[in-house]
DNA sequence: TTTATATACTCAATGAGAGAGTATATGCTC
DNA sequence: GAGCATATACTCTCTCATTGAGTATATAAA
């Protein structure tokens, strides 16, 4: 299981969101509280920490604009790399874990719905077909580890259900629920 | 969901560990990947990290072990407040998520079956006792957060399955299982 | 003879995440 | 009209998690 496998940071939730048009801070991580406030928890220091580190990185641009009567703003645009690098993540189906599963795809269709509703129906088809293969390595795992710790068969059948629970989820998932 | 309910480091991992006998830290790594090698994953480096950011909080006690024909090693033995630390939590149930409960409590029941066999019984209804009131809080969230973004909808509903399945597992979970 | 594996640990660097702090304006209550 | 909470907007510090690569020596396998 490698990093890029494995690991999903909030970073495609930034993207996301400038995806649409470009955003501070502070209005961000408003909407990341209110539309995905029980997928993700990310805490305000957090973002802005996140956002410095990607606009070092110049991979979002920020321009300050200068108010009066409330705190000076910084307004981030995506860079075109992160444009790219965005648009291969949002059509991909994600790697099969429970945590991936449950908020990086929900945060892909989440934006789908805004950005393109029309792609989820497929997006969702890609994944299950990836959990289908996935339950099949997992199964034939099982049967390989039968004779080790006891306690690596039952994480390894706790794994398989839920994912099997996912998969059944998915298959009689309604996109009209999602769409707008 | 404070930190310390939620954050399970592998700090028990290696308690669990010393608590049997002191040992040092390959032999640690050694015992975790093959015994809980698909509970957790834990690199190497990252567990010596551990151990020694343990030992400068006065955690657990090192003594270097000078040897010929091997490179020299360091075993480590549990401090009295460690010791407490690792009795409490051994026999106190989970917070109630899927990652802990995988997790945390498989390690709990591991550590349990070669150290207190006994008590296993009672740490799981005590955990069963623990999902059923999670259970009910978050179907009672459902009905709050029924007009909210329906993505957070569909999120808690994953949540809920998967904390269900996690209920009827214990529940009919066998003992005699993991008993040596 | 070379190469992989086992033993044992180190170091550097990045990233995640919590927590508290700063500053100003508006609205609301007593 | 005095005080107090709330909304706007962002900063700073610190700890801990995690990866990746490197060091050094001995033995077993090819």
């Amino acid at each position: 299981m490698s990093k890029a496998e494995s690991q999903f940071s909030p970073v495609y939730l930034i993207y996301g969101c400038l995806a649409e048009k470009a955003a501070h801070g502070y209005e961000i991580h408003q909407r990341i509280s209110s539309d995905l406030g029980f997928v993700w928890s990310i805490s305000q220091s957090q973002l802005y920490t996140l956002l410095k580190r990607l606009e070092k990185q110049n991979l979002i641009v920020g321009e300050l604009q200068l108010q009066d009567g409330r705190p000076d703003r910084k307004k981030f645009q995506l860079s075109m790399k992160a444009k790219q690098s965005y648009q291969a993540w949002l059509y991909s189906p994600v790697w099969v874990s429970m945590r991936a599963l449950r908020m990086e795809l929900l945060t892909k269709i989440y934006f789908l719905s805004s950005q393109d509703p029309d792609a989820i129906e497929e997006l969702i088809s890609k994944q299950i077909e990836k959990i289908e293969i996935s339950l099949k390595s997992i199964a034939a795992q099982k049967e390989i580890i039968a004779d080790e710790q006891i306690i690596n068969q039952i994480s390894m059948e706790i794994k398989y259900s839920q994912i099997q629970m996912m998969f059944e989820f998915l298959k009689q998932f309604n996109i009209d629920q999602v769409r707008r």
